[in-house]
RNA sequence: UACCCCGUGGUGUAACGGUAACACAGCGCCCUUUGGAGGCGUUAUUCAUGGUUCGAAUCCAUGCGGGGUAGCCA
């Protein structure tokens, strides 16, 4: 079932797929299909881009399909903003890859408010639910105490008239529920008459004002998977404990089979960041990032603008595993894979981010040459382009020290260095200002060591990178890094105080003249600091870039040693 | 507190009663016109105790540790 050019590392094994390869196998079903269900109550980051992969991810592997449908049973909390943004999120995430594995069209749990309704009237029917005209405090306390409440065996005539009566809004909110019959001394909580429908007369963002009963969760998710043909129903830990209720709503309604099954799986936890929706969204409103899809946020949103591929994130979805084990992933895992993809696809470019002027005192004035530049060693077939050199340039001012620290092998007083694809050079005199910071190098070139040249292969231990002065153009870039301190900004204290206040930096660069035309849907590697990606700020003729992630640098990390 | 789930190197996963392996991170070396990439090497692991078995990470029991649930949220 896989298509043959992806890119994505071979399908994983873990104990869900084990379940699904067996109930196939068993003949216990013959088609799979799972759901992933969002409640558009905020943005998706990048917990939720696991589950998408792995429910699109079985359906793509086995054969079979996946549904999306909004849990969008509390319409006091959802928003169709959210709405647009999980539809485009997810599109995003599995467009080319498991499209095709899409089953019935977007839609909402709000699509079965009417056989929802019927099946809760079956239930009352049944004997196995009743209106509750308790206040929440007295439900709670009846619930803790294990004790049975005083409309509990209602006659079934009186519960069928009083739901038709909440559905018809005659009552306020809170005033009335109805609840599962089930055991009120029953260990787990969730079997403790749980309630099935509350009163809102609340506007939904779906159905407008034709309800003023709306389905709980259990209730609502349940029968939706079971009306859409549901065989996985795949969710995280928290809702272990929700399915005894999930199997006695199924089994009290006396459906026909096959039903549907839920399995748990831990959710995922990321190094140096947050991940519930609650955090996310107070970021956002105290202003902390520029919004959900700030580059720095774990959401989708973010990821995708700081410059993350989909692909780049379904390896990651698939390398981290699926287990029940409550796990905290280092980032560093997401930094590798993302690293992985661009070192195989980004073209090669040159730009330098915080610029220093050097003047090469013996080339001509006049003179531009232009010098072959290879834009991708990876892979040939990305060929090379041609970038300026002339007798003034910028490079990165990190590149050069007036006192080297031990082991540097960079552009120092009196010392050589290889600029990458032209000559090697030699720093002759450092000027400054009057305040003594460095203005501008004086070097020397060694006019023999261009590629080809007669002294072309001579050792030189340092290759920088540069830009030709009179050709760069320039770029507003944001250097981006890790939004928290602490590796677990939530394990305890205020998360907020743990902000890195350095996570956003802004420069001017200095870039090769080939960056004008610079393409939204790729990755440039700016050679020896990081793959850039287009911000949507850009415009025609100005240029904003996104530091995606750095390269690995092992000379920071010495330097950090000391 | 009650109930449920989970414990494999620093981190994430694999091993499905038969030699504990892979990736990330770390460390060292080699190579390099990216201190990138790549190559080679290396450190380090089955929560504890008992039991079953020829043999246990795997099965059982107890303990310990971690997580989840106890909304008319999802």
């Amino acid at each position: 079932m896989t298509t043959p050019n992806e890119n994505a590392p071979a399908a994983p094994s873990d104990f869900i797929r084990d379940i699904v390869a067996e109930d196939l196998r068993s003949g216990k079903h013959e088609k799979i299909c799972t759901r992933f269900p969002p409640e558009p109550n905020g943005y998706l980051h990048i917990g939720h881009a696991k589950s998408i992969c792995l429910n699109f991810g079985i359906a793509r592997e086995f054969g079979g399909i996946c549904n999306i449908r909004m849990d969008d049973t509390n319409p006091a909390k959802e928003e169709t903003e959210y709405i647009d943004s999980i539809m485009f999120d997810v599109k995003w995430l599995i467009d080319e890859w498991a499209n095709e594995h899409l089953g019935r069209a977007p839609g909402y749990a709000s699509d079965y408010f009417g056989q929802l309704y019927d099946y809760a009237v079956e239930l009352v029917r049944k004997g196995n639910a009743y209106v509750c005209d308790m206040t929440p405090e007295e439900t709670d306390e009846y619930r803790r105490l294990g004790k049975e409440g005083p409309f509990r065996n209602r006659p079934s005539e009186e519960n069928l008239d009083l739901l038709a009566r909440m559905k018809a809004g005659e009552f306020p909110d809170g005033a009335r529920t109805l609840r599962a019959k089930i055991d009120m001394s029953a260990p787990n909580m969730w079997l403790r008459d749980p309630v099935l429908y509350r009163i809102r007369h609340a506007e939904h963002h779906q159905t407008g004002n034709a309800w003023r009963i709306y389905p709980m969760y259990d209730f609502a998710h349940t029968l939706s998977d079971y009306i859409e043909g549901i065989t996985h129903s795949i969710c995280t830990l928290e809702f272990e404990v929700h399915r005894p209720l999930y199997d006695w709503l199924l089994a009290s309604l006396d459906l026909p089979r096959p039903l549907p099954h839920q399995y748990e799986f831990a959710r995922l936890n990321l190094t140096y960041t947050v991940m519930s929706k609650r955090k996310l969204m107070e970021l956002v409103s105290d202003g902390l990032v520029n919004g959900w899809d700030d580059p720095r946020m774990p959401t989708i949103s973010g990821l995708r603008r700081r410059g993350m591929t989909a692909s780049g994130l379904r390896s990651f979805a698939y390398n981290i595993g699926i287990t029940k084990y409550p796990s905290m992933t280092d980032v560093a895992v997401l930094e590798h894979t993302v690293r992985e993809e661009f070192n195989r696809t980004s073209p090669r470019r040159l730009a330098v981010l915080r610029p220093i002027k050097i003047v090469i005192t013996n080339y001509p004035g006049g003179q531009i040459e232009e010098l072959e530049a290879v834009n991708n060693p990876e892979d040939p077939g990305a060929g090379s382009r041609k970038i300026p050199f002339s007798r003034e340039l910028f490079i990165e001012s990190a590149d050069f020290a007036e006192t080297p620290p031990p082991k540097y092998f960079r552009l120092k007083p009196g010392g050589e260095v290889r600029l990458k694809y032209a000559y090697i050079i030699k720093c002759d005199e450092v000027v400054k200002d009057d305040a003594g910071n460095v203005i501008e190098l004086r070097c020397s070139a060694d006019l023999e060591s261009k590629t080809g040249g007669a002294t072309s292969r001579r050792k030189i231990k340092g290759t920088i990178h540069w830009v030709s002065a009179a050709h760069a153009i320039e770029a507003e870039v944001r250097l981006y890094d890790r939004l928290f301190t602490v590796p677990e900004p939530d394990a305890d204290g205020d998360f907020k105080s743990f902000v890195n206040p350095n996570s956003l930096e802004v420069v001017t660069a200095k870039c090769e003249p080939s960056l004008k035309d610079a393409d939204p849907a790729l990755r440039y590697q700016f050679e020896r600091l990081g793959y850039f990606a287009l911000d949507p700020d850009s415009q025609p003729g100005v240029l904003v870039l996104n530091r995606t992630i750095t390269l690995k640098d092992t000379w920071a990390k010495e330097v950090k040693k000391r």
